[in-house]
DNA sequence: GTCGCTGCAAAACGTTTGCATTTAG
DNA sequence: CTAAATGCAAACGTTTTGCAGCGAC
């Protein structure tokens, strides 16, 4: 597993020691589909250790997110979503105010234009995160419930 | 003041009421540079009324954005940050990653594209959000510290 | 045997809400 | 007089932290 040994690697380089604790909320991130909350894979991760806490849980997204194998986002209200950061390329995100739904895209064009202006204002550039808020085309048609 | 008419307008739309605390919280805000916080309004409102309570900010925050006169915005971690929506076309942020300052640049291409990528999936923008983090020149030249 | 990791509970943080009281209309 | 607005404190949801014990190396 390509992202089980580099995180394996940098844990050696720190210091840092790989437990079965750690394995388990690892393993429930790559087999989460993006954009999950803590609570959902503290479930998954208890599937398989049960007496994990939540604690170990943010621990271990925090160790991730430095490791730069785990993004956070937070849309919206809610807690923070995480997705994988590794082998998958950036992309930026379409939420429904209605349903909560979250599509990926990627558009070039505003890739660079981004690129532009901050080399322009002299940044250098960390990140950028591009939200577009809006009605999905199913909550458009009927009147759907807010579910995520 | 020209907001203080349209908040006026809404308010006895909707039978609600004009009060001297609500005043202070709105001239506060009106008065303020962009992105300030809770706090800060908080301290600036009891400049005038002393005795306003932070429930009231934030209940007069989220009016002022009902009524589509406020914006807020979380950068990163901290507190939810507002400022002006009425006179002020939109713009999008680069936030320094070690001062926390913020700038705001218009770049209409990019809104062109989130236009394009959105009516492409079928959805119907309400708002968008794009942020760049980076470190301004300032930091990048010696070790300037975390401020904001 | 060290020192990092763990679970738990408690604290921290920003924000919202319940309620008795005040106040605008 | 009615109902909205207020201040306070308590509640909330999310995330962090302190700590004593456990477990990896």
């Amino acid at each position: 597993m390509e992202v089980q040994a580099r995180v394996g690697a940098h844990l050696q380089r720190r210091g840092l020691r790989w437990s079965s604790t750690r394995d388990a909320v690892v393993s429930a991130f790559l087999a989460s589909p993006h954009h999950v909350t803590v609570d959902e894979l503290l479930a998954r991760a208890r599937r398989r250790e049960p007496g994990v806490g939540h604690a170990t849980v943010y621990r271990t997204l925090r160790l991730l997110e430095e490791i730069g194998v785990a993004l956070s986002h937070r849309f919206g209200d809610g807690p923070t979503r995480y997705e994988p950061a590794a082998g998958v390329p950036h992309h930026d995100h379409l939420v429904c105010t209605a349903c909560g739904r979250v599509v990926e895209f990627v558009e070039p064009g505003i890739e660079r234009l981004q690129e532009e202006v901050s080399r322009a204002a002299g940044y250098v550039v960390h990140a950028h995160r591009l939200e577009i808020h809006g009605r999905c085309p199913e909550c458009r048609r009927g009147a759907r419930e807010v579910t995520a």
